[in-house]
DNA sequence: TATACCTATGTAGCAGGCTACTTGACTAGC
DNA sequence: GCTAGTCAAGTAGCCTGCTACATAGGTATA
């Protein structure tokens, strides 16, 4: 289960920056400068290898907040392990994606 | 003369090595955890566009030292305005790459 | 009521990145 | 003389990343 999966450096930056608390696609396009033509599928590539995991946000919250609905990621285990192995390859990695600030209960459902 | 070229966040990964001291192939490699697959024709091209430029050690110091010629670069000046530049889209690149310890003399020519 | 901007996700097609391998010289172990 | 390891540069071919554009609802403004 996905235990030999090498992360190229985006796709590794990526993980980091989900597993840092940017959790979907936007945040994770802003946070890391990558245009949304990496972003969204590099993260299909890494839902596909199960690294990570996706839900859409329910309708009435986007609704409420007047945005479109997100699509909400988090790391499976599998994508844990295999980002604590690529802090090895790119070590420059870990300090450099700063600690989101926790959000409310409703935006993380 | 390369006034609105854009750097990938690789290239610029390379660029901001070179200018940080670590100015061969291999030694950005050993920095940046990048393959040589990745990084030597990243700096061809990033030399076509004429950002930095390169020129071939003295065989004699690879003698004395016993090891393989290394082939040296250095930013131009475009090379460094497009490096700043790209400061502003990948801002977590500048505090990443440490500055190299000055060289002899005889090292850099 | 058109134009522009913001949040958010997404894709086509081409340029760039990565894996695996090669070359070559030199070092070390057996 | 064989195998393996190191430093250094390089390439073929496939996979990934990026530019530019699309979609879609919202707000703003003139």
């Amino acid at each position: 289960m996905a235990e030999g999966v090498k992360l190229s450096h985006t796709a590794a930056m990526i993980l980091q920056a989900v597993n840092a608390g940017y959790v979907y696609g936007f945040s994770v396009m802003e946070m890391t400068g990558l245009p949304s033509g990496t972003v969204y599928p590099a993260m299909r590539r890494l839902e596909r290898d199960e690294l990570i995991l996706s839900h859409w946000e329910d309708q009435k919250i986007a609704d409420a907040e007047q945005r479109p609905p997100r699509k909400y990621y988090k790391l499976t285990r599998a994508g844990k392990t295999t980002l604590e192995a690529s802090h090895k390859r790119y070590p420059l990695l870990v300090k450099l994606i700063p600690i989101e600030e926790p959000m409310h209960e409703k935006e993380r459902v």
